[in-house]
DNA sequence: CCGAAGTTTGGAATGATTTTTAATTTAAAA
DNA sequence: TTTTAAATTAAAAATCATTCCAAACTTCGG
């Protein structure tokens, strides 16, 4: 998205747009990484030197309020984020910890088993897929 | 499991067995609740007052590295554990929280797209499921 | 029993995340 | 523009789960 655009976007949700958010939207903006909130924050410190990390975890927020952003707790040791709303699956390399999306609805064939029919209904799902990525497939 | 069997089958993976492991595996053996390490320390310490959460997460580890027990990571607030190492997939209730077990092999239907296929081996899934336990939808 | 190796303990340290603070900046109305 | 309430900022402090530490204590084989 062009960011004009972008900034167009937030400012209609309501966000009071200041450099460092337009820097973290921009940064988040098509990204697929999955970042964590550090990631973000070295990310922008690039540009912004001054940037502090109460920001980046007060946008992180605002986003998530707006529902742009999503947390992806699938890292024991952090919080990732996806700005990427919609509803999709993760592939988690074991070896390096890179985060992939899967874009495909499994739903159809996620039935619960009989037994558990009557005891819990099923909203969403989501399904992490484990293993190596490219990358650390060859270089084993 | 019978307590003295629980016993044996530690003694047998080289754990020495202190007073407070055997309690944490007294805790642990049978436990469907997923419990963090908070819980499994309050859950303790009505038998064991002295025990310490250093003891709590050493004998996490050790039984981690025995393959006894799983970390889950689904709640973003802390790690749950799960003392039943086999391959199985969890419902979540949103509402309250609670963490109960699927056992069912999904993997046939949990196909990668195709353009992924190339780019990423799976060597396992998880599947999560949000929604409601029926507890959670009944006071609803 | 003895002793080596492993374990427990309470407290301190760590690391991610959140909250607070006081000063600054902003949006939006006049 | 000017005003003003609300939002934002950076830095510091607080919080909370988890890990580390050094000293005291157990376990268990011999
Ligand atoms: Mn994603
Ligand atoms: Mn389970
Ligand atoms: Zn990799
Ligand atoms: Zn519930």
């Amino acid at each position: 998205m062009a960011r004009a655009n972008v900034i167009q976007k937030y400012r209609d949700k309501g966000l009071k747009l200041t450099p460092q958010r337009i820097a973290i939207l921009d940064f988040l903006d098509g990204n697929t990484d999955h970042p964590s909130a550090e990631e973000i924050f070295s990310g922008i410190k690039q540009t912004n030197p001054t940037i502090s990390f109460a920001t980046v975890y007060n946008t992180i927020q605002a986003l998530r309020e707006r529902g742009e952003l999503v947390e992806v707790t699938i890292d024991p040791e952090r919080k990732h984020y996806d700005p990427n709303p919609e509803p999709h699956h993760h592939l988690i390399c074991s070896k390096c910890g890179k985060i992939g999306d899967v874009f495909e609805d499994f739903t159809d064939a996620l039935k619960l088993p009989q037994e558990l029919l009557g005891k819990f209904s099923v909203t969403s799902n989501h399904v992490n897929f484990y293993g190596a990525c490219i990358n650390c497939s060859k270089g084993n």
